[in-house]
DNA sequence: GATACTAATGACACCGAGTGCCGAATGGAA
DNA sequence: TTCCATTCGGCACTCGGTGTCATTAGTATC
């Protein structure tokens, strides 16, 4: 799940009143990544990063609802990507053909951000305060899945079919990162490629 | 997931030395779960539930690591039922269907307990916050599943083909949990085997 | 019964996350 | 310059959670 980052920042001039943001979400998550990597999440208090980012404690919790979304970034946006690539797969691919085609495609990262990606799920993964809190980041990528799950197979979204699917795409995914944060060579869509074939194969019996 | 409850009070008389608990975990508990029906989740305060229950605030936490466990009981103790249940099935009992037995096992209730497990599973699903929580529960049982499946297949239990096991079997039970709460006449077991009939026929094509 | 030992209690002080409130700062537009 | 919109940031407060420590309530021993 590559979580943006980069680029929501303060161009495109559409400013037209009042004062202009001091910063941006891109830029007060790298601080606070920068942050993390150094002291760990833990000991790392939001008084910290909002001095480090030359900003007020109370202007922090305007850029980010809390401290464990910080190195989620913009992730709205991505599950935005996720629904349009679903949206345009043909109606004629298998459903579990699409849906594994979209998780891979939403997993996949340039290369040049590999490190950067492989720093935020080692977080995220790793301490558990940031685990827990992903699971509500979570819940929305598995709507994203049930809801075109539910579509393709004309039940309710919140019908059983669809719910069990996303979750278990989501099951497989977190498994096949687990596998290449454990590796520093390891290629993440390899992973997630080999993971959805086991599962089909020990399923298939 | 039946988090225990009843039972582990202060019976049992093995007491030797020092001044006697003055409540249990599962007391506590209970009170809490009464208040959260009352007034919610969030608008109970820990100082509520110690003063509900007459003992000090601090008091509190030596029964509970923190407000979220309170739903969740002793389930370490369900967790090592599972565990023993998963040791005592053959080794000719194809892998899969070990696990789907012991996943409808573990979530077997009694029916006069069934209003109570309804209540407290609503509360862990439902609140954001007990859900995010949940995760670092699940975890622990995930890592039950995997490795009893590690054991069978003859692989280390952090590799991938036990994890995405594990995830998946997580997903579908909470699928079902899902449904269960839906309707109030719904069957647990039923719904958990037909999740997981599902994922059988979907994922065989 | 007095004493020693053990374990649980609860008061106090403290920390960090998160929120409501409000005046001050900063910009564009009239 | 004035008006208005918007962001900023200080302050005070709530709540969850922790470390410390004296106190209380038990049991065992003499």
């Amino acid at each position: 799940m590559p979580t943006d980052d980069g680029s929501t920042a303060g161009e495109s001039g559409a400013h037209r009143l009042g004062r202009r943001p001091s910063t941006t979400q891109a830029e007060l998550s790298h601080v606070a990544l920068t942050l993390f990597a150094e002291r760990g999440f833990d000991d790392t208090t939001v008084d910290d990063i909002a001095a480090a980012a030359g900003i007020g404690r109370r202007t922090f919790f305007r850029y980010f609802a809390s401290k464990n979304d910080l190195p989620w970034g913009d992730f709205e946006a991505q599950l935005d990507g996720m629904r349009r690539h679903l949206d345009g797969l043909p109606d004629d691919l298998p459903l579990m053909d699409a849906v594994c085609r979209a998780v891979i495609e939403f997993n996949r990262v340039p290369a040049e951000e590999v490190p950067w990606h492989r720093q935020r799920m080692r977080l995220l993964l790793g301490v558990p305060a940031l685990l827990a809190h992903s699971t509500l980041k979570f819940q929305a990528w598995r709507d994203v899945v049930a809801e075109y799950a539910a579509r393709r197979l004309g039940v309710p979204a919140d019908s059983l079919e669809p719910q069990a699917l996303a979750w278990t795409m989501l099951g497989i995914a977190l498994s096949a990162y687990e596998q290449w944060l454990l590796r520093e060579d390891a290629d993440l869509t390899e992973l997630l490629e080999s993971a959805l074939r086991m599962l089909g194969e020990r399923f298939s019996t």
